[in-house]
DNA sequence: CGGCAGATACGCT
DNA sequence: GCGTATCTGCCGT
């Protein structure tokens, strides 16, 4: 299985992320993570960062597919899509929550202490916790020292579409996709 | 528990 | 100036 599927429009993509692997190489130690929530954006959406042109902070979105687009928000917290579509066209899937799979310690060390679900189960906490800053903005995801990896569900496992969350724009459009009864999902999620 | 406000800096009007 | 793809702590029940 390859990353090619990262061409297509983003509200294909965000589901098919879904069991995807992010690793995280830092300070000698790797950080696996498996992605379980994401949420669809492109230039169309009217809440989206790329909607109405590129722009300086969304430039990366209209870039190449599988590169890292990072943005700042509410004074204090980074958040991280997964670049897709076209190379032209600004799309992007922000990766809402992962589980973590590896390198537990290192992560609840970025958190500030905090460990169990409160360590990954949101797009601010996961950025935190994967150490991920401005500095990654445009990393292309094939390169260290964070590498995607193409995933898949459990059998037992299924994806739930729902509402998005957060945004006063285009708030009830089902863009948001996460894997039913998973305990990393962000934990305003959980009504079907 | 659930609800609410505060933190805090950046991009856009 | 104002709103923001959020999180945390503090309050009351």
């Amino acid at each position: 299985m390859t990353l090619d599927f990262l061409t297509q429009p983003a509200e294909e993509v965000g589901p098919k992320l879904l069991g995807c692997i992010l690793e995280r190489q830092i300070g000698g130690h790797t950080i696996a993570v498996r992605i379980v929530e994401t949420e669809a954006y492109d230039q169309e959406d009217e809440a989206s960062h790329a909607h109405g042109g590129k722009k300086n902070r969304s430039a990366v979105m209209f870039g190449p597919a599988g590169h890292l687009y990072v943005y700042f928000t509410y004074g204090m917290h980074y958040c991280c899509n997964v670049v897709c579509g076209p190379e032209g066209y600004g799309a992007g899937v922000l990766i809402r929550a992962v589980e973590p799979l590896a390198g537990e310690r290192q992560m609840a060390e970025n958190r500030g202490g905090i460990t169990g679900k409160n360590v990954s189960n949101g797009p601010g906490k996961l950025c935190q916790a994967l150490a991920i800053d401005l500095s990654m903005n445009g990393h292309n995801l094939r390169m260290q020292p964070l590498v995607l990896k193409a995933g898949s569900l459990a059998p037992h496992e299924a994806i739930v579409s729902a509402k998005r969350i957060g945004i006063s724009k285009a708030k009830n459009e089902l863009r948001r996709f996460y894997i039913k009864d998973n305990p990393y999902v962000s934990y305003v999620s959980r009504p079907e």
